[in-house]
DNA sequence: TTTTATGATGAAAACGTTAACATTTGAAGT
DNA sequence: ACTTCAAATGTTAACGTTTTCATCATAAAA
C-alpha cells in the first residue's frame, strides 16, 4: 500500500507538502498541487483513513440506528430511511446501520466511532439510548418519533394533524360512527394519532365510545383481529380509522373473509401511506407520511450540525395529509 | 479521552502491559489482567479504534453494498437482508450500507477500510464492481444473484428450480394457456426464473408461446400494464407466472380493474412470498425465497473466510419452494 | 551456589496521517 | 545591496495503539 511519503519521494518534496496539496491547502503552490495529484493518481494513491481519523479526532462515520432492527419495523420503513438518507450524504461519509437492541449497543457508542447520529426512532424505549447518546456528546437528530425536548434535534411527522385529519375526513363523509385500530401501545405515533382522532371527535361534538377503540400493533395480524373484533359488535362502526397501513391491510382482509364490502359495508383509513396502499383492493384512503423525507432532512439537520456545530436544535414536524382514494364511502344520510 | 496510558499511569504499569491485559493475553498473570480490566471499566475506558486499526491494519467494518439503492431494489429485499446480516455479525462488526452506484463508489472500496464486503447484486452491471472488490482484494461474498465465477463465494436462491415449480404448478393445475410477466430485462433472477419456466413446458411437452411473454421490470407498476397487455389478447391465458410478487400485485390489479376475477377466470403464481403475499386478495401462491436467509448464510460464510482465509470459495443456492395459496384454479377438464 | 529456562513485564519502534513550528526562497521596499 | 515580509516548503512531534525485542524476576535444574 503506498502512502504520502512514497509519493513525497517520487515528488521530491516532503510528505507535508503532499498531505497539504492533496487536502487542498492554500499554502501549495498550484503547479506542484497539481503534479503531486498527478503523481498520486498515477500511483494508485489511496489515504489510510485510519491514520487520519487518529489524528484529526473524526471517523467519516454517521451512525443510523433502528428502535428494532428484529421487529416492529415495517420494511418499507427502513428502506425508505436508507434511501433518504444515503441520498443527503452523498460520499462524503460511511453510514452505519444498526439496532438500538443490538446487545449492549451502549457500550459502542463512541464520539470517535461516530461523527454523528441519526436514530429512527419509534417508542420511549428508545429514550435512554438517545440521552447516552447525547451525553456522550455525539451530534444527533432523532428521526420519526416527536420528542418533547427541545435541546434535541428532532424531525417527525406530524402525527396528530394527520389522526385528525383522517378522522375529519370520515366525519365529513357522514360517517357518525367511526372506530378506532391504535398502533402499538407505548408507541408516541400510536398515542399521536389517537389523539388526533380525538380532537376530531371533539371538534364534531361528538363522543368516543370505548367499544370503538381497540388495540393493535401495527403489524398486519393485528389489524385482522381487531377489525374481526370489530365487526362482532352489536352496533358496527360505518368507518374504521387504522393506525397504519399494514393494519389496515389487515382489517381489509378480515373484512372480505367474513364477506362485509369496502366500503359499501364499511369504510376504511390507513395511515402512511406506503407503496401498496395504492394498489389493495380498493385502493386504500389513507394519510401521507414520507419516511423518506424524514430521513432526508434529519440528515440535512444533522450534516448542517456537523459544520456549524453552533447551530441550535431544532424541532421539525412534517406535514402528513389525506390522500382520497376508495376505501371509503360517503353516507348520503348525513343531514 | 482515557487512554491505555492513562490506566497504565494508575495501575503502575506500562501502557504495553495494559494493552496485553486488555486484549487477552497469555503473557499476563491473571491478577494483574484482572486489576487491569477493573481499572479500565472504573475509568470508562473505551480504546480509540483509529489507533487500534491503524496498526492492526483492520478496520472492523463489513461493507454491504446493493445493486441500485435509488430504484429496482424492493424494500423488503433491504430490510429483509439488513436483519439476516445484523443477526449473524453480532456486535464484532461494524456494517455500512451503501449502493453500488453511490457516485464513483470504486474510488472508495479499499482493504483498509473494509474487512469484507458483502454485494447485494441483482444485475450484471454490477460486475464490475465485484471484480474491483475481488481484484482489491477484499474477502467477498455476492448474495442473491447467481454467479457462473467459481472463484467468488456466492449464495443465492435457485431461481431457475423455482420457476420451474411455479410452471409445474399450473400445468398439474390443468392450465395449458400459461403466460409469463418476465422480470427486468439484464437481471440474471429474470432469465433464471424464465428458465425454468421453460424447462416445465418443456417438461410438460408443450410449446411456448411467443405472445404469452410480456416484459416487465419487477415494479408493480409494470405488472399492471404487463397484464393488461395480457388480458386484450385474443386467446387470454388461463394462468400468469409473475417474476415477482410485486408484479402479481400489479397484475391482480389490472384485473379488478377489468374485472377479471382471480382465481376463476385467471389464475396467477408469483415469486419471492414476501409479506403481503399472504395478505392480497386472494392470498397470492409464490415462490418462496427468503431474502434473509440468503444474507444469513452469505454473512456466515464471509465471517468464515475472514476467519480462515484459506477457505475455498463456494457457490451455494437455497432452494426455493412453492407456497399454495389461492390464486391459482383447478382446472377440471385437465383429462 | 550458579546456571538455565521460563513467565511476566517494559522500552522503543512502528502504523500513516496532520499540525505546530521552523526554515528557505524570492520579490519588494528602502 | 540590505533588510523585510510573505509565500512555499520542510522538520518534527504528535495521535493511541500493537508488536518486536529486550530485560528482569523467579523457580527449577545443575
Amino acid at each position: 500500500m503506498i502512502t504520502i511519503k512514497d509519493i513525497a519521494k517520487v515528488a521530491g518534496v516532503s510528505h507535508t507538502t503532499v498531505s497539504r496539496a492533496l487536502n487542498g491547502s492554500p499554502l501549495i503552490k498550484p503547479d506542484t498541487r497539481e503534479r503531486i495529484a498527478k503523481i498520486a493518481s498515477d500511483m494508485n494513491y489511496m489515504p489510510n483513513y485510519s491514520a487520519k481519523n487518529l489524528v484529526t479526532r473524526k471517523s467519516n462515520t454517521i451512525g443510523l440506528f433502528f428502535s428494532s432492527i428484529e421487529q416492529g419495523t415495517s420494511s418499507s420503513f427502513l428502506a425508505d430511511a436508507l434511501k433518504g438518507i444515503r441520498k443527503q450524504l452523498g460520499n462524503m461519509y460511511m453510514l452505519t446501520v444498526s439496532g438500538i437492541d443490538d446487545s449492549s449497543s451502549m457500550d459502542y457508542i463512541d464520539p470517535r466511532r461516530y461523527d454523528g447520529i441519526l436514530v429512527m426512532s419509534q417508542s420511549e424505549w428508545d429514550n435512554r439510548f438517545i440521552y447516552h447518546v447525547q451525553s456522550a456528546g455525539i451530534p444527533l437528530v432523532v428521526l420519526n418519533r416527536q420528542l418533547e425536548d427541545p435541546s434535541i434535534c428532532n424531525v417527525a411527522s406530524d402525527d396528530r394533524v394527520g389522526g385528525k385529519a383522517a378522522a375529519d375526513y370520515a366525519f365529513e363523509c357522514g360517517h357518525r360512527l367511526v372506530a378506532m385500530i391504535e398502533g402499538k401501545a407505548g408507541f408516541k405515533s400510536s398515542s399521536e394519532r389517537k389523539l388526533g382522532y380525538m380532537d376530531s371527535l371533539m371538534a364534531h361534538g361528538l363522543t368516543p365510545n370505548p367499544t370503538y377503540f381497540v388495540q393493535g400493533d401495527y403489524s398486519i395480524e393485528s389489524g385482522y383481529t381487531a377489525m374481526n373484533q370489530l365487526l362482532d359488535l352489536q352496533e358496527r362502526p360505518t368507518a374504521v380509522f387504522c393506525g397504519n397501513d399494514d393494519m389496515a391491510i389487515g382489517a381489509m382482509n378480515a373484512c372480505f373473509d367474513r364477506g362485509v364490502q369496502i366500503p359499501n359495508e364499511i369504510s376504511l383509513i390507513g395511515f402512511d401511506d406506503m407503496t401498496f396502499a395504492s394498489y389493495t383492493n380498493p385502493p386504500l384512503t389513507t394519510i401521507h407520511k414520507s419516511v423518506s423525507e424524514i430521513a432526508e432532512e434529519g440528515t440535512r439537520l444533522l450534516l448542517e450540525r456537523l459544520q456549524y456545530p453552533q447551530t441550535l436544535p431544532v424541532q421539525r414536524l412534517l406535514g402528513s395529509t389525506l390522500v382520497q382514494r376508495r376505501s371509503v364511502s360517503k353516507l348520503a344520510e348525513h343531514r
